[in-house]
DNA sequence: TCTTTATTTAACTTATTAGTTAATTAACTG
DNA sequence: CAGTTAATTAACTAATAAGTTAAATAAAGA
């Protein structure tokens, strides 16, 4: 058995799976909707398997209505994951203190470029 | 041959390699001092793949310095995971929301409550 | 050159993953 | 009840992953 951390990178690590969770994103839906854009490549019990790993990842919650089942995301494990990735965010954020350095070894007198800002989000 | 993205979550899908990364965090270090921790649990081939499944995720990049393989971290294969995690942001985020309406239903003289979405049930 | 240190490669085993088709279960519908 | 729809399970195959030990490479140092 996986740490649960691992199991849910590696229920990540399938582009079909990722695709179940962007739709899943925009609402619940029960296993034949999810897996109707992805028939023509595959078949109905491997989308079924798919939707297991996402479930014991804990990456999504199936529940029982009649004969569907319907599924929706879980945002705890995305929160796990967003909060594991937060650690390493100084690497990336480092780009741009190295552009600034960069821009001032280039125009040395140029206009003063804004510093100390810790968390900038993406657009 | 995966993805970009399936082949990054993928690396991180084990707890070596995520202990390996923790350690580079630190600063660059060789085959050798990375191995050095794990050794009791498992042998040294066994790290140059796990290395060798960072490197090919480009989560680390190694170089050659005489013997030795001096390894570091790249920081653009992590902000490719942040940029992936935060579109999901909203769904942890939400729980803001629900904890707000929660202690207003609890005090309800606490003010300004900042857009309750409605979770309509479909079907 | 011979030896040591650092690291990788080869060859192999075992377990897991991702898919298949065919059969089965379960609930609704006419 | 018989038939249809929704979803799962069974049984199987092929590919990949994670580890092993033993051998090989490559640079440094005596």
């Amino acid at each position: 058995m996986q740490d649960p951390l691992s199991q849910t990178f590696a229920a990540l690590a399938d582009p079909t799976r990722r695709a179940l969770l962007a739709r899943l994103a925009k609402g619940e839906a029960n296993v034949s909707d999810l897996a109707k854009p992805f028939l023509n490549e595959m078949s109905l019990p491997a989308i079924t398997k798919h939707i297991k790993v996402l479930e014991k990842a804990k990456l999504i919650t199936k529940t029982k209505e009649a004969q569907y089942r319907p599924c929706t995301i879980n945002k705890e494990a995305f929160k796990d994951v967003a909060d594991w990735v937060e650690q390493y965010r100084v690497f990336w954020e480092e780009s741009f203190d190295r552009l600034e350095a960069y821009l001032k070894t280039v125009s040395p007198k140029d206009k003063k470029v804004k510093r100390g800002k810790k968390h900038v989000h993406k657009k």
